[in-house]
DNA sequence: CGCCTCTTTGAACATGGTCAAATAACGTGG
DNA sequence: CCACGTTATTTGACCATGTTCAAAGAGGCG
């Protein structure tokens, strides 16, 4: 299951076929961890680095008053805690939202992979990089676009960050979450998400039901919420016609 | 100027003092940039990494609507840009909002750090993953705080950052903003910017004028926003009265 | 002084939050 | 396969927070 991460660096622009082969000669130790489950806690200097392999995992941070900001979703060929080594430790805690399958790779390997594989090195940064593009996108989604717009935002992204890693169709995609994690996660109350969900179908932009997302009309979706993906920095991969074009 | 930098990175924990010789032995291309003037724009691909000097500069996306979110405020001792390389082009863009100096380093120069000072090299990793921890504290506040914590929270982590690089007084600090400005990094109008200042000095938490935010009581003020620092992942320097026994 | 920008104020409005209850869907054990 | 308890979704009514628009006042700077 490490072609889901060589899936992904691969639209790093930096990883070669042998770096490929490097890649795949890694024997990963998997696991399944239930849904709800703090894979890292905050103050946690972290042993290994956890890939995750299947379903969503969250950041988030819980704050005085009990409320629950999700900071980021990760998704198959994520990494949780590539370089916390340089940070000392977490600021932050990382939770499964469903059951989800992961790999723990002890940090040793991931310093022998940067001490002699500068590309790999170069791809694994570039993944950390985009991640705080995604970042960056998301305080602005937050900052500046009305609910509406927001979600449709952040379903654009996840449908083709999964479309990436090869887990989604072109018409639509997983999302394993309920809408109070939803509203955690765009700063929204379960109640509003629910009605703003309601608002979009009848707009007919997406149509949300047993945990797929559908998009009758993928290019009205992107223009209604100005998705523009550049800030993900996925480079075309050729020989890929599922998802090159739609990039 | 080069010691703001050289201040701030002592806080990574990686700086030696060989380090700090060696980056005192650069020589720096100092320039002066009018207000409201762009330093880089979203796609370009810049040549010299940019240092602040003096004053803030804002981290910025324009939205199809016209709306500006700023997100992230650079301080003296901070990046544009650092690894903007692996990435390619930028996903926004950087402006000053007042006047600043700032600081050219040619690209070479930075790859030269990083091929031949490791512990230098940490030390600007470190910067672009605090950076990054700042980003999402940033969301956590949009996400979950009402105006009025949001702004204090944004204050108090301001006020530290000039503290580190020993711009700030223990009482408050420079904050030189519009209430416009203030109102695009916060995600919040003008209007109510104002209006929620004018709360805050009511309750005697802080009070802004000619650009000087003073904190009559600072450890009141972070209790209630909730402002607890680790984020920032500073490591108290030795030999430093003036900021750690703050931090 | 005069111009321009920034701040301040008021009033009406919109968006989204809260609370509480009803309904639906899901998962488990019998 | 059904019955049950649990969790998630949906709805309504009311409330709170923050927005918009417009205009007046203050401050900064030539």
């Amino acid at each position: 299951m490490i072609e889901l991460l060589i899936r992904k660096l691969a639209h790093s622009a930096f990883l070669t076929e042998a770096d490929c082969t490097t890649l795949r000669q890694l024997n990963l130790r998997t696991r399944e961890v239930p849904a709800q489950q703090d894979l890292i806690r905050e103050d946690d200097r972290p042993e290994n680095v956890i890939l995750i392999l299947s379903d969503f995992t969250s950041r988030y941070k819980i704050l005085d008053n009990g409320k629950r900001q999700i900071m980021a979703l990760l998704v198959p060929g994520d990494f949780c805690d590539l370089h916390v080594a340089i940070l000392g430790q977490m600021d932050h805690s990382i939770a499964t939202l469903t059951a989800s399958h992961v790999a723990e790779i002890p940090r040793g390997i991931i310093e022998d992979l940067t001490n002699n594989y500068p590309s790999i090195t170069r791809a694994l940064w570039w993944a950390t990089l985009a991640d705080e593009g995604t970042l960056r996108e998301w305080l602005v989604n937050m900052g500046q676009r009305p609910a509406d717009q927001q979600m449709a935002h952040l379903f654009c992204e996840l449908h083709l960050r999964l479309l990436i890693v090869g887990l989604a169709k072109p018409s639509g995609c997983i999302l394993p979450l309920t809408q109070k994690d939803l509203g955690d996660v765009l700063g929204l109350s379960g109640v509003h998400v629910n009605r703003t969900l309601q608002d979009l179908r009848s707009q007919d932009l997406v149509d949300l039901r047993k945990k797929w997302l559908q998009f009758p009309n993928l290019e009205r979706l992107r223009r209604f919420c100005g998705f523009s993906p550049k800030y993900l920095h996925l480079t075309p991969r050729v020989n890929d016609s599922s998802s090159s074009s739609i990039i």
